[in-house]
RNA sequence: UGCUUAGUGGUGUAAUGGUAGCACUACAGAUUCUGGUUCUGUCUGUCUGGGUUCGAGUCCUGGCUAAGCAACCA
């Protein structure tokens, strides 16, 4: 149980808020969904499940400048995907009318006016955290100038920048948010993704959030730890007209929303901020959002990772207020272990050399019945050509073996491989290019022993897998890396974009076996001793792609 | 030199005054028709000084360190 679960409980004993669990995700749809929103759809949605409420999405839509309906569709997309499920659809901007009428009460109550100065002024006036600010030379105009200027900016006659409505708090506050903030904006010059040109003026977050929260009866607001200091004000806001009559909030006066602060998710080899990603799309250093590198859902997603894995992954790195960063390593771990028990395994050679078992007959053929997955038989079983010329993987052959290399190889100690399922062989031999590089190994296998049989229980060193020549599919494999070089990219003070792993994706060819041909988009396999792969949305049949998930563990390539 | 938050193995996370545990990583061994998997074992930890207590990771107090906060972003 972690700490936002031990106070919900709580509030539940104590009864608080009639017992009523009420939370909300609230993304600004200004870009893709990323695994650090999801730890807080996990937590959001999650509090809801376990605790017998609700959870709602609320899209924080009050920057028309960044904002857009392309992201509102992802969005709902990628949570849906993910397995969650919202009550209602909100929007801030379905907040905008009683947002303004109750700006226009904080004028009238003497809490707010209207400041002309520049964004530059008035950022020098907010003093630092260590000296106190001063007052705007605007701040004690009468309150039907402040009524009458506001009303102006909402009609359009004012133009973007020439003046913001400030509440009026406190500007020698230790706390610099409550140094008069910000409420309104003017914003002209985009038109809202939903409400259009109905609005020119736009509440600030602080002016917003809150009382969204406290117009929909949201119980717990749970956000990340960055957003601590804005508490005070969320809830200074709040204090405000909360004892009003009629109550603004359906849910009665001693509802009261409350902020609760988790710490943001860190991993390693990647960056977690919108904005980094945005860029990195934008100057084409990745193929897009949902480039299977990026850590958005939809990269995640096309990499090859379930929600399942995802969401496991969520589950074991907790909810603390401790910062820290997450190991890639944990991530992928977890996603191996979901798909260990899930993806079947095939054959893939990527760097194929011709081997010819001379003992077998030439015009012959045989199909082989292969488990999906060795040892769990419910999930089926696939046919495998079998004939005298197959693929292997080039570094399984080596013509001078030492004691610590287990595959094949003509060295006189007659050591015998055995093909995956089918055959235990002895390599005889090799032919060479003018370069020397090997262009066809030979073989010879024993009849006696093919797998399931009883001449096939004899133990050997290694097993080595093939696909037959003859059967053998082309296709493209796609093996992805860690995006970034350096394991903490934005702790490095060099520009993020020069630390990219210039290795984070090798495109290279592979001859698959026949069974993959109708392979699917999103499919999940495990090629036999390569790693889990997925299918990529842009294969067909005719030109299959594979994407790597995540490599296999390998305590050999590590020595 | 302000306000806020936080310091438990390499990483993340438990222990709510009573044996510092779990997961990942690393290493070693066993098993294995994937050098995968599985199993077993090992290494490594309470930021620091003082105090309260029979007993402190936990409570009190001083210090140290780190992060966030000065957008007409959220």
């Amino acid at each position: 149980m972690n700490f936002i679960e031990e106070i919900v409980e709580k509030d539940l004993q104590e009864k608080k808020n009639d017992g009523r669990i009420q939370t909300r995700f609230p993304p600004e749809p200004n870009g893709y969904l990323h695994i650090g929103h999801v730890k807080a759809i996990c937590m959001d949605f999650g509090i809801a499940e376990r605790y017998g409420g609700v959870c709602n999405l609320r899209f924080d839509d009050t920057n028309p400048v960044k904002e857009d309906t392309e992201y509102v569709d992802s969005i709902k997309h990628d949570i849906a995907w993910l397995g969650f499920h919202w009550g209602q659809i909100y929007y801030a901007s379905d907040y905008f009318q009683q947002l303004y009428d109750l700006a226009i009460q904080f004028i009238k109550a003497g809490k707010a006016y209207v400041d002309e100065q520049s964004a530059e002024e008035i950022a020098a006036q907010k003093g630092t955290p260590t000296e106190p600010g001063q007052n705007s030379p605007y701040r004690d105009r009468p309150i039907e100038e402040n009524l009458r200027l506001f009303e102006a900016m909402q009609a359009g006659e004012i133009p973007d920048g020439k003046m913001v409505l400030r509440a009026k708090i406190d500007m020698a506050n230790p706390n610099m948010h409550f140094r008069d903030p910000i409420m309104y904006r003017i914003i002209t010059t985009h038109p809202h993704h939903r409400t259009g040109r109905q609005w020119n003026v736009y509440p600030m977050y602080d002016f917003a959030h809150g009382q969204s929260d406290y117009f929909e009866g949201v119980t717990h607001s749970i956000c990340t730890l960055e957003f601590v200091v804005h508490r005070p004000l969320y809830d200074w806001f709040i204090d405000q007209f909360v004892d009003n009559k009629p109550c603004l909030s359906p849910w009665g006066n001693n509802y009261r929303p409350r902020q609760f602060e988790f710490n943001r998710l860190n991993i390693t080899y990647t960056v977690m901020s919108k904005r980094k990603m945005l860029q990195l799309v934008k100057e084409g250093l990745v193929a897009g959002w949902d480039d299977p590198r990026m850590p958005t859902v939809c990269g995640l997603r096309r990499r090859g990772y379930t929600a399942e894995a995802i969401r496991t992954f969520i589950d074991k790195i907790g909810y603390t207020k401790v910062e820290g960063t997450i190991d890639l390593g944990l991530l992928e771990h977890t996603v191996r272990e979901c798909l260990k028990e899930k993806a079947p395994r095939v054959s893939a050679i990527f760097d194929p050399v011709r081997l010819v078992i001379t003992n077998y007959p030439a015009d012959s053929k045989e199909v082989i019945t292969a488990e999906n997955i060795d040892g769990i038989p419910e999930l089926g079983t696939r046919n495998v050509p079998f004939a005298r010329e197959l693929w292997i993987e080039r570094e399984d052959f080596r013509e001078d073996a030492d004691k610590n290399f287990y595959r094949l190889s003509a060295a006189p100690d007659g050591r015998e491989v055995r093909l995956k399922n089918a055959y235990i062989i002895k390599a005889t031999g090799c032919k060479k290019d003018a370069e020397g590089n090997v262009t066809t190994i030979y073989a010879t296998y024993d009849p006696e022993s093919k797998s399931g049989t009883e001449g096939g229980n004899r133990k050997t060193k290694a097993t080595i897998n093939w696909v037959e020549c003859d059967s053998a599919l082309d296709a493209e494999v796609r093996l992805y890396d860690r995006l970034f070089a350096v394991e903490n990219p934005s702790a490095d003070e060099r520009d993020f974009r020069e630390l990219l792993n210039p290795d984070s994706l090798r495109i290279t060819n592979a001859k698959v076996e026949q069974a993959l041909a109708s392979a699917q988009p999103q499919d999940h396999f495990q090629f036999l001793k390569q790693g889990y792969f997925v299918v990529d949305d842009d294969s067909t049949p005719e030109h299959l792609v594979f994407n790597r998930t995540a490599s296999l563990k390998d305590n050999w390539q590590k020595k």
